[in-house]
Order: structure tokens, then sequence, then C-alpha cells
DNA sequence: ACTCATATAGGAATATCTCCTAAATATTCG
DNA sequence: CGAATATTTAGGAGATATTCCTATATGAGT
């Protein structure tokens, strides 16, 4: 599997070790991509084949991940941070779609954002590296259904 | 004070009670504008002024407000959920430019992305009420600092 | 003022996350 | 391979933010 090989790599490289913690850890959240979750659920999950894992350590590794800039936390405040992976190399250039009837957490489309930051470096004299961004609302599904909804009332 | 009658007329609109705890933390949220203040701090504040309130009144109370829209939590990944007032009386339109060298915090300009928004609606059938969007990057004057320290480097 | 539902204080409880330390382990070098 | 060494880990204690619980207090309507 060549993505653990370079996490392998990246982590020498770093002058950190490669430890079969640090294996799993990374494992269980490259497998669960688009799940978003969050460290109790990564620490059972790593548990369920490393079952001899401390929750320090999990903790450890997932700041030591987003340090590496290899996945990236996102707070959609239920009281727990949720990881997901980095895709792109460069920056994390996406945002969520936050569906306040399901739930349903969708991942948008990039570089939306780039002519605004343009336009925020212009107007606030502000350089914009990176950014977090959650749009709340409601999903193609609950859309219909709560459209059905209102056709009954009436 | 209109904007304690405003208050006091809202409370009763929704049946609740206005007490002297829940105009306190109104009043200190509403004269630390701007400040983004955490809940701690609020508590602070108001103790100042009313020492017998106790902590968990604060919380609830700030709870309150937000449920009421007259008050908006962010999470600026310090730890703290942080408040901030509403100031139009529809949507939080408004977005957060964070620097990551002196960790100031500015708020930018409204309605930079109502445009993004129909796009989102459009491209993923997703309709936005609110967004809770987080610029990180470099403010003006460490922009300038840095600029100036890169010229001495070489 | 009386009534009653709601709100509060205060502390205990919970929950997430971090710190601490001795023991374990990955990596390097001979 | 095996020893040396610095890093990492497990496990539990600790820290911190927030919520729950309950008897008491208080606002609002009559």
């Amino acid at each position: 599997m060549s993505v653990l090989k370079e996490f392998n790599r990246v982590l020498k490289e770093k002058g950190y070790k490669f430890t079969s913690q640090r294996q799993h850890v990374f494992e269980v959240v490259v497998e669960n991509d688009g799940e978003h979750l969050n460290s109790q659920e990564i620490y059972e999950l790593v548990r369920k084949k490393y079952p001899e894992i401390g929750v320090a350590t999990v903790y450890r590794t997932l700041a030591l991940l987003e340090e590496m800039k290899l996945i990236y936390g996102v707070d959609f405040e239920d009281g727990f941070r949720r990881y997901e992976i980095v895709k792109d190399d460069k920056e994390h250039r996406h945002h969520h779609l936050i569906c306040l009837e399901c739930g349903s957490i969708k991942e948008g489309e990039n570089d939306l954002l780039g002519t605004i930051e343009e336009e925020i470096l212009r107007k606030d004299k502000f350089k914009v590296t990176n950014h977090k961004v959650k749009f709340y609302g409601y999903c193609d599904k609950c859309l219909k259904i709560m459209e059905k909804n209102n056709k009954t009332h009436t």
C-alpha cells in the first residue's frame, strides 16, 4: 500500500518514528475517508485491530497527522473534533454543506472561494492562506420532503 | 436603553422571564461587542456587577440568547466558545479574518458570499440559509513586518 | 399580595482532551 | 545482529469547559 510507504517516508523526513500505533491510526482515517470521524470513533476503530492502544496516543497521533498536513480537523459544533483527509497537497480548499434537517455533511466544490480571497486581499489587505467554511441549510433530499409536506398542508 | 427594552419584549414574546441575571449577561455582551468574549470572560464581567450569579446561569443565558438569535457563537479553536452580537435581524452574514501571526480577529464585509450561495444551490442543490466562514492568513500589519524581515535577511 | 410555573445558585457530574512517568520500542551505528 | 539512545507509548491522573440536579427564589399574571 503506497499511501503507507508515503506516510513512513514523510515521518522519517521529519525525524518521527514509524510505529504500529501511528500506522493503525493513519489507516483507520484513510479507510474511513468521508466519514468525518471524531477522536473517540477513531480510538474505537483502532482498538479493534490494535487493542493495546491508549487514548492519549490516538490524540497525539491525530495532532501529529494534522501538523504533517495529512489530515485536517473540523469542528461541526457537536462537541467533537472531527477529522478528514487532506486530498491535495496544497491547501484545504474545500467547504462543507451541513443540512440542518438531517444533519448530513457534504463536501463542496473547491475553488469557489478563490475570487473572494482576492477581493479580501484588495479590500481588507488580508492575505488568505487557508479557510474553514461551513454552509448551513437544507440538502436536496430534505428540501424535497419539505416541499411535499408544504403542499399537503395547503 | 432601548436595546434592553427590546430584549424584554422579545423574552416576553417567547414566554421567557426577564430576570436581572439575563439582563446583566445580555448587557455585558452588548457592552463588549467586537471582543469575542468566551463564557468564562462573560461570567467574570457579569460577576463584577452581579456577584451572586452562577456559572450555569451564564451558560444557560448564552444558550438562550443564541436561540433567540440575539447572539452568535463562534469557535476559534482555542478551546472556548466565543460570542458576538447578531447585527442584522436576518442571517449571520459575515466572516472572520484570523491572522496566523498575531492572532487578531477582524470581521469581514458582508455579502461577499451571496453569489457563491447561488452557485451552491445550482450545482449542489443545497439551499444555504447561513454560513460560518473563517479565513486564515496574515493581516496587513504582520504582512508588512514579514516583508521587512525578508528584506533585511537578503 | 397570591399563585404557579419558570429560573437560579451551587455544587456535583460529565465529557473531551492533555499531562505525567516508567516502561517499551524504532532507529542508528558498530 | 545486538547495543545505545532518543523517542514514543500506556495508563491513569489531571485539567478544563460545559451540563445536570435539586431545593430555593423570583418574575408575571390575576
